[in-house]
DNA sequence: GATGAATGAGCGTTCATTCAT
DNA sequence: TATGAATGAACGCTCATTCAT
């Protein structure tokens, strides 16, 4: 019997990433993704278990390949306003970059698609951040307030530089990019 | 003949908010809208045009809902500090009162299935805010930087708030709300 | 009580014949076919039992007009042969000058929407073309078969001319017409 | 994999045509063709785009069944006279052995169902017709006239043959037949 | 008589998924 | 493993018709 074939997962992952980000969400078929892969519609189901397991599992994966970019070049020797400043730059960097992605993420933001089982998983590839965030209470340089809400000062900038950035309606530089870390350190801050 | 009947018209919004909010946005279909309002799907299509129309007048309604409620309170009497804490808290309060409206507006974000059309009218239902911001740039109490970008730090904590607030990760009160404003201020003001 | 309206009557039959001429049998509906006429749908089911009830009292009325028209200028003092072609021309002439007539007769020839019944009734207000054919027979003016076939051969004609000059791929003339009056009387005589 | 079965097409086309015949063009529904045939409705899908593709194969391949036997035994020995009579007959004894064919050839006659395109193709099938046409024109045979007021000549006839015979309202026979081609040529011959 | 509201039935079509090979 | 065939369920929507006024 032949095995998996690993390059056939990751090829419906991958035509499954540009489908949403092409037609959104909603228009996403298995077939529209299977023909997108070069596969038949029931190849996917090889792979995956049904359509809500392929998505969740598309979202971990997309949250590990952020995971393992977010966080480079962040060490211990850095203070954690610098930290955060790093963590932020390759943020917005990595959603310009990978613009499926971005709009992977926007269009999942929340969305009932993916089950709460997965969504804790995909945390995880950030925690370092909750390292960070540990880190920073110990050393009281940050507010002692719960994550979410510091996590709402942190991401949803970023996220919004970077719709305004693709929508063309902000040319966002490294001096911008630098304000608004400037402003996130300020409200979080302790 | 008989005459239309507000009461229905009003049944549908509610019916597709609540299937909205319970089933996602994707999932919410006409038939189940309309067996929610204890309607015939068909007589949707007598009250609105077709299901983008219905929910582009919804999204407006719930603007105007909101729109009507969180500038409450708020006069030129008011310093922009004293109107912007006065804005989020009202937006906390009516959020946290009206949870479809919240759970609709996250479904509603940046969602393509709003026209820009309804987007633009429904911004709109929030000139009070964009004023706001005008008298601010010309007295020189808030960072001259975009819209978009400002609305970043005013809208993702208070909606992070709610979110954890209804799923009981956070308990919210007024210290905390205060908080949360005064980490937005720093964010925001020059 | 008001009256019946006979106005209002006519004028459904008006618009019934102009959108099924516009827009094809299929595509009218009854609520096309309402606006048309000025009136509610409902309204026409107070003139007419229903649907099909309209559509066979229609096709009556329009060979009522037809029948009114076509046999004009036809008298005793006309030969078999010379009734036959003024008969041709009138309707050939009729056809032209009411297209929307023209295009419900081809839209209904054979159609399984008009009943037998209507059918039967329709053909009576061609009775004088049944007189001269039995005439005809008294005479041994035409052949003597059967009346369905001896039809084919002046109705054809007729209405394939009619055809090509609304689709101007045949500039029809009086004197194309008088031949093709020739080639049925050559078909049929005796 | 499951092959396509050519059979399952087959009982489609066979399907619509009994539907389309005994129900009219405009009650012929994929459902009832579907339930008819056999299948589920979204099997249709499978053996074609759409409804319209469906209704204009079928046509074509209804144009080619007729007209792969209409011309049978017409060579070049034969006068025009005689190629137009075995024509006739050809298509007399096709239509009264294919019922479904006649009804269908009614239904669709002019009808906006089908595709100009469509249409084009299938004149194809009847080349011989116009070529026939062509060779009589040379040999001076037949009037000049252009070909569909020909055409009304030869098919309107025959079809309204087969009509009468398929209601019993005539026996048609051999002799008849005969007759009628008679009739017809003494239309156009030259 | 006239009509807008209301609806069940049905439309053509798409979809996620299963089946047979 | 891989896939085209097959399908029940559902979709958004239209329609002829009835009802209440």
């Amino acid at each position: 019997m032949r095995l998996k074939d690993e390059n056939k997962r990751s090829a419906i992952y991958r035509a499954a990433m540009e489908v949403i980000t092409e037609d959104g969400l909603a228009a996403a078929s298995m077939s529209k993704i299977a023909s997108r892969a070069g596969v038949s519609a029931s190849t996917i189901y090889v792979y995956f278990e049904n359509k809500e397991d392929m998505l969740n599992k598309l979202y971990l994966m997309m949250k590990e390949e952020s995971g393992a970019v977010v966080f480079k070049g962040i060490g211990e020797r850095h203070s954690v306003k610098e930290a955060l400043g790093i963590f932020m730059k390759n943020l917005f960097h990595f959603m310009i970059k990978n613009p499926v992605h971005f709009s992977f993420h926007e269009q999942f933001f929340r969305s009932p698609g993916i089950s709460a089982k997965a969504r804790e998983e995909g945390n995880q590839c950030y925690a370092p951040l909750f390292e960070l965030y540990e880190r920073a209470k110990s050393e009281k340089a940050l507010k002692d307030y719960p994550i979410p809400l510091m996590a709402a000062f942190v991401f949803a900038p970023i996220m919004d530089l970077v719709h305004a950035h693709r929508n063309r309606e902000l040319k966002v530089d490294d001096r911008l990019l630098g304000r608004v870390i400037e402003m996130t350190w300020a409200a979080i801050r302790s």
